[in-house]
DNA sequence: GAACCCAGTG
DNA sequence: CACTGGGTTC
């Protein structure tokens, strides 16, 4: 079974694109970040169409997320209220969160805020919402006997090798050490990178900036994961990274990452 | 000769399809309007490779008219001022006068206001326009003994055998008493129509909408025009509109007019 | 319907 | 650099 996730940067400017990928790739279940359109213009019977039931939470212009499976999800919601309640209730304002059941699998599917930069609102605003996963998948552990997959677009590169130059990661997003040991503190609860189970080295990346070239110059980082619990950590036969995508014209920022469950 | 009048709502977008026509037609001059950039950023290499000279006047967005020739323009200036003086000024702020002498010819290149509707105040600012034309047209007349091309997009059908439909025309900008005569006006100078020496019946139109289907229905314009002086007149060997860059992919609304002279 | 600008986000 | 929406023009 393969699970992808992929930040497509509007689902109806990359709808060709996506398309077809998940016909040349035997994609079972999508994961998407930034389909930035309302639930109503969501272009959902394209892929319907490819065989995929089709879940969605977006909202205009910015964020939103969706699901693509080719079985049925069981146990869909959208956003944090529904399971951990009504203090998440402003934090599901932005669309960032859709989950749904497939197999023995309880998929997390997550845009986690970018925050701007270090010294920004917006940092702070990424901190309390990393909280308020935490939260959210421990619920799931609780309540549910499911294996977990959490994966989305992270928008936080845990370790110095998920980025192609480690200089000045102490003060930039996406690497700054409080918003990383956030992350590491979701993770505690029993998660793993599916990514480096397969792969040690640096230079591996899901991420490129369109400016100054980023792509050309392989200036990229790897922000987009798989987080797995342990018995789904263990069947993983596989995690990598579709660098093709990103080489089209008028390509998403980001490449799709894909998980190979056995 | 021929002399190409083309309004290819803004140069940038449209400088593929410019440029293959201009490779694929023996253009001797070509004459546009709304090129919508200001001069610094208008794409003046890509046609000077094709062997033109390029002569540019433009603004932000809006308006902006040019001039490409394969033999150099003479006495160029661009806007009323420099022809009839400062009373002019405020029109030019616009853009949308360019002239330059090719051999004998005092090439004129317009883009005359659209007007809005006839209850606007961008009607009247149409109709000061076109008496600010005909002075500035009268000036060449009394001061240099070239025969002239007047030519662009004039935004006005004089006849209604220049609309694909006649209903309504009274009060449709585009085709109302009062800027049909102002025209009128303009051309007792001695202008004639260059295209109507060779074409008499409807069902040539040079602009189409971009809304409802324009261009496949066929509702069409005849908005832009040559208008000649007698010696040149007798001259013009035939005058055509091509249809063609309008069946294109994002194509620009209106179609090229040539006329060919002797 | 399709250009443009501008502001906001990444 | 590239997305979105909102305003404006034709």
């Amino acid at each position: 079974m393969k699970i992808a996730t992929w930040n497509v940067n509007s689902i109806r400017t990359r709808q060709d694109i996506v398309a077809n990928w998940l016909q040349q790739n035997n994609i079972d279940v999508l994961c998407l970040q930034e389909t930035k359109v309302i639930d109503k213009d969501f272009p959902r019977t394209r892929f319907e169409e490819l065989g995929y039931h089709v879940y969605i939470s977006g909202q205009k212009a910015y964020n939103g997320v969706a699901i693509f499976s080719l079985t049925p999800l069981t146990e869909v919601s959208a956003g944090f209220t529904p399971i951990i309640g009504d203090h998440a209730e402003d934090f599901d304002l932005q669309k960032r969160v859709i989950t749904g059941v497939v197999g023995d699998i309880r998929l997390v599917n997550l845009y986690v805020p970018n925050g701007g930069d270090i010294a920004n609102d917006k940092y702070k605003y990424k901190l309390q919402w990393l909280k308020l996963l935490k939260e959210y998948l421990k619920t799931f552990q609780e309540k549910e006997e499911y294996q977990m997959c959490v994966c989305g677009d992270f928008n936080i590169a845990l370790e110095d090798r998920d980025i192609y130059n480690a200089q000045g990661t102490e003060k930039h997003i996406m690497s700054s050490p409080t918003e990383r040991e956030a992350l590491k503190e979701v993770l505690s609860i029993g998660l793993q990178d599916a990514f480096r189970k397969f792969t040690s080295e640096t230079g591996h990346f899901s991420w490129w900036d369109y400016r100054a070239a980023g792509f050309q110059r392989d200036r990229g980082w790897r922000i987009d994961h798989h987080y797995l619990t342990s018995e789904l950590y263990q069947k993983a036969n596989n995690c990598w990274i579709d660098r093709e995508p990103r080489k089209l014209v008028k390509p998403s920022d980001h490449a799709p990452v894909i998980v190979e469950i056995a």
